[in-house]
DNA sequence: GTGAAACGTCGTACGGTGTTCGGGGTTGCG
DNA sequence: CGCAACCCCGAACACCGTACGACGTTTCAC
């Protein structure tokens, strides 16, 4: 369903490549694929990550439903469009300031596009979406660690690392930041929930308890939600953690950091 | 619709911690809440994650679909007592063999559950299921990094990091283990990808070609799919960085370590 | 210039989903 | 013993992604 990857294989990389076949007979398409492609960006932007109907999709762009395959062969062939298209927009990282940065930054940039795109998070990593725009990230994303002293399995580990990571924890900002939109109350679901934890967990867990009274579920603000300023800290602290082991490994090669 | 922490949460939490209530009048219920909790499990496991039909589950057991909804008040509880179900299956920590042995334990031990069922992926970890059994083992997780010097924000914020790492990373390994069947082919996909990608990528991609000459993209077995077995090498890879992160604040901390 | 093949369009239908409603049968308290 | 409370479940609702086939349009070959 929200799975990629399952069409035919050479229709897909054409069409991520190429975009759509020249017609030869009939009917020009009323439509561009860009512009399907980012009227499913919106759709599915605006409709949450449940996210997506064709339907919603051909009424947005005031065709009918049907005709929709005629630019795609199917929803999963669509989503890799979408991924591929959003990578687009991201800025590529910047080498000269370092790989620390770059790298950061690239996860960062990450955050912010599953933020913006929900549905990203639903789509397969393994079978990659080979796009252009996707494969030119990931290069530039080689290119930072790239000439330190890795061997090659390292530089290539290492990136797959930083990427699970963020995979992971932007997935669980994601959730803090939509979990609000469906119970209503930002923290009152934590609220209500209180009281029935404590009388249930009384004294079952008492290293929860200790950590909880020295303040390790603390945040770093209160300008938004708990659960997501939560989330977010916890982002930033295991990225840091992560790129220090990234240091590690350069510092342990003898390359130039 | 996979999300859960929708439902009244009083309701919830007593159906995690308490199970159903007693029913005064009126006749008893013809089944046990552990039964339609595990028949869900199984269900799942076995429709893969696409993942259970109220409809399918109503069948196995033998009951209405309609009757369902006197156990549980929607799938989304019912998702939440079944993850809090298969955390029970899973081994604690033993704390005897070191924090880092441990660590690495509980993350395989995810990944395992990950794998044996891959709906796992799909619920919620922001507002994470407050079952007795996830928290006993959250809390006996945590225990590994007690008392190491760390201060009670870092104790949290590395179990975190691991669990962000280890969602991240499980969720490549379950991808790549259920690509094969949905088109069927084993490492089929890939070889039918390389003619089309070396065709677009000609020269665009200097560092990939780079890489992948020196074997970066290579593998440590061939007994499992190619995919596969890579997810699985940067699985443990990747754990190992983060684990020397984690090492690294200890040392740092100057605890026992 | 014209016929026919190829193509885009889309109403409709199929089989699936989670959930609700309302009535009928069963049980157990008072 | 009566009646209120409860479980059970067939049917229905509102969706979903996708396949089919009729229809109108366009363009090439002759």
């Amino acid at each position: 369903m929200e799975h990629a990857g399952r069409g035919d294989p050479a229709r897909t990389m054409a069409l991520l490549w190429d975009g759509l076949p020249a017609a030869r007979r009939g009917p020009r398409q009323r439509l561009e694929l860009t512009a399907v492609v980012d009227a499913a960006i919106a759709e599915a932007g605006r409709a949450g990550p449940a996210a997506l109907s064709m339907r919603a999709l051909a009424r947005a762009l005031g065709i009918g439903t049907a005709s929709l395959y005629t630019y795609v062969p199917g929803k999963a062939e669509l989503l890799e469009l979408m991924v591929d298209r959003v990578a687009a927009g991201r800025p590529l990282p910047d080498p000269t300031s370092g790989w620390r940065a770059g790298l950061r930054g690239v996860a960062e940039a990450d955050l912010d596009a599953c933020r913006a795109h929900p549905w990203l998070l639903r789509v397969s990593t393994s079978r990659t979406v080979l796009g252009p725009h996707v494969l030119a990230r990931y290069e530039a994303t080689l290119a930072l660690l790239h000439g330190r002293g890795l061997s090659a399995a390292d530089v290539v580990g290492c990136v797959a690392a930083v990427e699970s990571y963020t995979r992971g924890a932007a997935s669980a900002v994601v959730e803090a930041e939509q979990a609000p939109e469906r119970t209503g109350g930002d923290d009152e679901w934590w609220e209500r929930q209180v009281p029935f934890l404590e009388e249930r967990m009384n004294g079952r867990f008492p290293l929860l308890a200790e950590l909880e009274e020295a303040g390790a579920f603390g945040v770093s603000g209160t300008a938004l939600p708990y659960a997501l300023q939560r989330a977010l800290d916890r982002f930033a602290h295991g990225l840091d953690l992560v790129l220090d082991a990234v240091a590690g490994r350069i510092a342990a090669a003898g390359g130039p950091h």
